[in-house]
DNA sequence: TTTGTTGCAAAACGTTTGCAGCCTC
DNA sequence: GAGGCTGCAAACGTTTTGCAACAAA
């Protein structure tokens, strides 16, 4: 069991941010924070919305101004990948990877590659300072591959 | 004067696609491609239907219509950084660069880094196909960073 | 002639906002 | 007690869609 990713820890995180922003410590930005933290993948405001709705009510609102606290204090990133949903992914617990995307199917694989993610990371900039990345590889998976070809 | 990114060249691509996939080719859809050819930088949907209003007047449904082909025939690329306008750039006479995106501002700048982009571009996969790729680092420009640092 | 494409406007959609009441601080 | 936060619903802004007229094949 990893320390790091409990959800102690994490709540810590996201407490320390809020008394520092002077934020208010409300039940609801907590449920939403452990329904993450239980939820495995990538995930979009209307599923969080959704799955909440079993055991603990809240407005979508609150689960968009949620994900924003959670952005800011970088417990979740955000991927803005079609015209759907925005997508997150929770920070805490996760390997750094990079994502493979179908153009054809719409399909989004994982993939982790620690010498690519150190190249990336080590990159140095003269008037920039950064946090993260999110590497997005188009392309076909297997599947629509051979579909394809069969159409030529 | 780079033979391949001349609008005869790309004019071709476009009209081999449309005619391999049973698409008409209305002047709607060249004027359109003159456009992004002639305009510099990232545009999104609605830059692009107001510029054309100077000179030849289209619909922005034929806008985004025309978009959607462009990019089935990768000769633009889409990204979706904010909540606002879905942004577009052209693949043609331009190389390829890797984005810092300003988690406080907002400010896109671009870098090319060819021994970075060597490495994301070798890298194999063993049932994915990729044609294209988007390299986006968060995180804060040199000013944001003064003016947050500040605030301390 | 057939049928894909256009322009227009309305609809759709995820997200944001306004506001009255509530609950942290 | 003050004022940030919530839920609700309405508003927002970008993109998509429906449809009649048009034009490429």
């Amino acid at each position: 069991m990893k320390e790091e990713n409990s959800y102690e820890v994490i709540k810590e995180v996201f407490t320390d941010y809020l008394k520092k922003h002077h934020h208010r410590k409300t039940p609801e930005r907590y449920a939403i924070l452990e329904h993450i933290h239980s939820y495995d993948g990538h995930f979009n405001a209307d599923i969080l919305f959704n799955i909440m709705q079993n055991d603990y009510r809240v407005s979508l609102a609150t689960v968009y101004n949620t994900l924003e606290l959670l952005l800011e204090c970088k417990l979740i990133i955000k991927h803005q990948l079609g015209g759907q949903f925005a997508q997150y992914e929770k920070t805490f617990g996760n390997n750094t990877h990079h994502h493979l995307i179908c153009t054809n199917c719409g399909k989004i694989k994982e993939f982790s590659d620690k010498q690519l993610r150190i190249s990336i990371q080590s990159r140095k900039f003269a008037h920039f300072y950064p946090s993260h990345y999110s590497l997005y590889m188009y392309g076909l998976c297997g599947k629509c591959k051979i579909e394809l070809k069969s159409l030529l």
